[in-house]
DNA sequence: TTGATAAGTTAGTGGCGCTAACATATGTTA
DNA sequence: TAACATATGTTAGCGCCACTAACTTATCAA
């Protein structure tokens, strides 16, 4: 399929047209970007999406589903060049935190589709799944940490904590809304900081 | 101005259309709401607003520019009901973050559009220098707390600190991503817990 | 070979932001 | 008070967009 070429068909649209939004989407924003635009980048017609997609909302759920795959992917990847996980060290967290930040610096706009609300994709089924499964890679993290389950409310709490920190970090980069601070900032050393003292023994 | 009525000449447009928007802004996100439905709203046709207006940005400048006036004083009071600031005691601070979430939480979409940027009204002069006062509601606060100055850098950067956790807070919050957790949250406590354990002694 | 279906096309609708050209109210000055 | 300049409305229309209807062509299974 994928070296079909000059063929009435397409061969592959969906995907194309996938990967051309998430393009637009980094460009112009998840609120801004056109299907038309796509349309020519993939070089179809602008009524061709809508044998593959309902709508413009369906186009923007299969982006989200693949940035948190991307995501997810990406803080496992962090999360075990950081070694071990050992009574009292931080490093594993802290990374995939980092890791949340740079996926973020990365892909701003894919990034505020996913967290943001408007559009909601999130109510997808598919798209949540895949959030939560995302999320899940730092539940387990905490979990080991503290030596309790992963259902335990406290490694919930604990881990909703650090993700909020690590989402403000990520949210105010990627606006440069750091900018209002006047001064330089060093978000990665800032996560660093944050988590071990966010972690800083058991609530 | 404000009693004028069946004129040719509205008579405070502008301010009308504000309003109107930033309500229509809290319905349907920055992204969505459209100009017509504005002008239907203030009873006026759909070119009026270029007479005061260059383009949509600008009223969204505008209405950025106004949330930013009703957080400060939001801080501010809070900030001054939560007691004086003495050796030790994080309770001004919390303040201050428990109203930015609470903004947050009354005006989703005005919150959005203050500090996302698609679309970007920060680069707005009058828009940036009333967000740089409210921040410094926070600044000063930490200035006292740390007994140093607002312009000391280990000042704006705890600061900084807070500043992200409240907003990740905030934004986590208002755009249902707690809903991921799968467990009860109290936003509030959390900001009370994250103040105190962030703030904890000196960088 | 054929016939159902998947996946393209063109043409068109209604809504949008925004502009141009025009109309009317307001306020200043002769 | 008359007349002009200016501020602030109007209608009409452009180009772009999301999306639909009706049609065409390719694919695959019987």
């Amino acid at each position: 399929m994928a070296t079909m070429k000059k063929t009435y068909h397409h061969g592959d649209l969906a995907s194309v047209l996938t990967q051309a939004v998430r393009t637009l989407i980094e460009r112009d924003g998840a609120a801004h970007f056109s299907i038309a635009e796509a349309c020519k980048m993939a070089g179809v017609s602008t009524a061709a999406p809508y044998k593959h997609f309902k709508e413009k909302q369906d186009i923007l759920e299969s982006v989200a589903k693949s940035g948190f795959q991307d995501m997810t992917e990406e803080m496992i990847e962090a999360r075990d060049a950081a070694g071990p996980n050992e009574a009292g060290r931080a490093e594993r967290i802290a990374a995939i935190g980092k890791a949340y930040v740079g996926f973020a610096r990365k892909n701003p706009g894919a990034f505020r589709l996913m967290f943001g609300s408007s559009p909601n994709v999130k109510e997808n089924d598919t798209v949540h799944e895949t959030g939560h499964r995302c999320f899940s890679i730092l539940i387990e993290e905490v979990a080991a940490h503290l030596g309790m389950t992963p259902d335990d409310d406290r490694t919930k709490q604990l881990s909703v904590l650090l993700w909020t920190f690590v989402h403000g970090a990520a949210s105010l980069e990627i606006d440069n809304d750091y900018e209002a601070a006047d001064t330089v900032i060093d978000v990665d050393g800032m996560v660093d900081l944050a988590t071990y003292r966010l972690l800083n023994t058991v609530n």
